[in-house]
DNA sequence: GTACAAGTATACGAAAAAAGTATAATACAA
DNA sequence: TTGTATTATACTTTTTTCGTATACTTGTAC
């Protein structure tokens, strides 16, 4: 549906929802700051869960592509997982925690049954490339990929964490931190294995 | 007033309307964010838009404060200018353009006239020092302090503009180029003025 | 020219959220 | 013990938002 009225409302959710979450912005606000009547918004969407969802759906399946196009790659298995971790931290950045928290205090079933459906798609896609990479011998054998998942997850909130920005000159000097610790922790200490391609 | 609950209302709202605005920011969101019950809240308030009135005050207040110790300082007159503007400019860029948003489409005849009084208060006392240091012969006589006035303004936000923000390495670049602009401009061109305090 | 698609403007009723109040109860310090 | 500050709850009123119905406009493909 490239209509350039729907690409407006989209375009212009995005910018609002990203900024103040989705409970504070309202669909005629969208409308008015899109340039678009109410009438049209309703015949795109049902409601503004539904455009929510189909922006969410969006940019899940973006990332998905560029996750599937960095692992693809014939880098070393450290660059793609820098490369990763690096990926979910801007989404994470520039989304706001306003968005995510708008998500799970929304207590709409079906909104929930969907972000849930998502997430449990995304982790399975991404624990399967781990037990794959495990089975190659590029990961630790007794490290368990729930660890791994669960870890990375906590690692990109701790990255948006103020009291520890401050000991870090820039954002990126944390972040390259934080990879590294990922990687000493997790990584083969075999220098054979450093830079190998998969 | 300096009640224990009052002030964490005040802290929350602040930081809920810096963020979002205050139209988006309801009373309960900010009570339930300070730990304290409605009742309270409108124990110290009669409305939400009184409350935006007695914060801006106290920031208007405290700006006025700051202000009057640069100007009251030994600096030469540069510097003094350089440190307004960069006050402003820290300002301007906290308290998101949002807030100000809200405060014009407000609507409120009570809100707008209190703040157009403290704005033309604050105007005439800026005018009122330019006016000054132009009968000292710190900048020329032929430039109308009008004029400056709505230039500092406009250089404000000028320094927010993405499209500009692009060709500096640094927002402070930017923030030095323009004051850089702003003197050259309007500063007399007599070497042995420049560092002179007042 | 007409038929159809995409969009608009406006007005409206229903529903939900937010505002604001009354009341009774708690907590605690002078 | 008396008073002050606060809370919790439940409630009414007001405002906002939602979602729809209707009639109108505009562009364009046939």
């Amino acid at each position: 549906m490239p209509s350039p009225k729907n690409e407006r409302i989209r375009k212009t959710a995005v910018n609002l929802f990203w900024k103040h979450g989705f409970t504070r912005v309202t669909v005629e606000e969208i409308c008015r700051e899109a340039g678009v009547s109410k009438m049209t918004f309703y015949k795109y969407y049902r409601n503004k869960n539904d455009l929510v969802k189909s922006i969410m759906e969006e940019k899940i399946n973006e990332s998905i592509v560029t996750y599937r196009e960095i692992m693809a790659s014939g880098l070393p298995y450290t660059s793609k997982v820098e490369k990763i971790i690096l990926l979910k931290m801007e989404q994470t950045r520039e989304m706001s925690s306003e968005f995510f928290r708008d998500y799970f205090n929304s207590g709409d079933e079906e909104l929930m049954a969907f972000m849930n459906k998502k997430t449990r798609m995304t982790v399975e896609m991404v624990t399967e490339d781990f037990r794959r990479a495990q089975e190659q011998g590029l990961i630790r054998e007794d490290i368990r990929i729930e660890f791994i998942m669960y870890f990375m997850n906590k690692m990109l909130h701790l990255a948006q964490d103020k009291e520890l920005k401050k000991h870090y000159p820039s954002m990126n000097d944390l972040i390259m931190e934080m990879t590294r610790f990922f990687f000493y922790g997790v990584m083969k200490r075999n220098e054979s294995q450093n830079g190998q391609e998969t």
